[in-house]
DNA sequence: AAAACTATACTGTATATACATATAAATATG
DNA sequence: CATATTTATATGTATATACAGTATAGTTTT
């Protein structure tokens, strides 16, 4: 009876839903060599030029440990540059660089159709009410 | 002008609002020594007997390969069994252990108090259309 | 100023995830 | 029937993620 009364698990649908939706971004974007991962990294790194490790972690609520780690990967193909900081030694300032500026330019048509086409399959609607509900869990 | 009229990436959202839910169900579940995905997996391992790997990781909508990995975590601690399927000796049959059913039943509570806590956050209207949204991503 | 505390980033370890490929078994095709 | 194709699982490699712990650099307290 008890069992009858719970909802499904709210986080099994949330880490499904990702699997579904990230596979489908990472086919759009394959022709320019990015993940949505990285190409969302890319945009927060190049909204926010000389932020710290810690500080893009925070923007992009993730632990700093896997920010370090998820900055190595873009930092390799030097699309990202990240130099100490002048003032606090411990800190690392982070700048997208001239190739990373340009991969981004290059793989946004690819981020749009993907985007365009989830908003077509939901509906303008839904697409915005799903986006209200991520964004209140957010919070 | 483009910019200003493509609204922020779902998928982005989509992953952040997994990583914020995932580690509140993991904190919830702490005391089981269970991550919320592992109780899923024991979940739909428990509701589906004799199961196949490639089967299983179409319900749960994954890659065989990640279900393979996913199911080794689980088999290490004994929680599940994976033995040969008399029919087709290529396929393995899936099975939750005693011990198994034991630790799913101890975590199920904690797993409650997540879900509950969750739904009054969210509001119950709120939860039901986020998930909602969820499960029309996933179809 | 020295000691204690805090903040920033990194490393070790483990899990979650997927793609490409390999291996073996079942099935289809000539 | 022998070979080709398809199917089920596993492995190699890479990325994404987090927790615990470490090292170093600032900051505060005594």
């Amino acid at each position: 009876m008890k069992d009858s009364m719970m909802s499904p698990c709210l986080c099994a649908a949330l880490r499904k839903a990702t699997r579904v939706v990230t596979k489908r971004y990472d086919k759009y974007l394959q022709p320019s060599g990015l993940k949505i991962t990285q190409y969302s990294l890319l945009a927060n790194a190049s909204r926010n030029p000389g932020v710290t490790v810690s500080e893009l972690a925070s923007i992009m609520v993730m632990e700093q440990t896997t920010m370090t780690r998820n900055l190595k990967v873009l930092e390799k193909q030097d699309y990202l540059e990240i130099r100490e900081n002048g003032q606090d030694k411990r800190a690392k300032s982070i700048f997208i660089s001239k190739a990373g500026q340009e991969k981004f330019l290059q793989a946004r048509p690819y981020w749009e159709q993907a985007q365009k086409k989830l908003e077509l399959d939901l509906g303008k609607l839904g697409f915005d009410v799903f986006m209200q509900s991520l964004n209140t869990v957010i919070k």
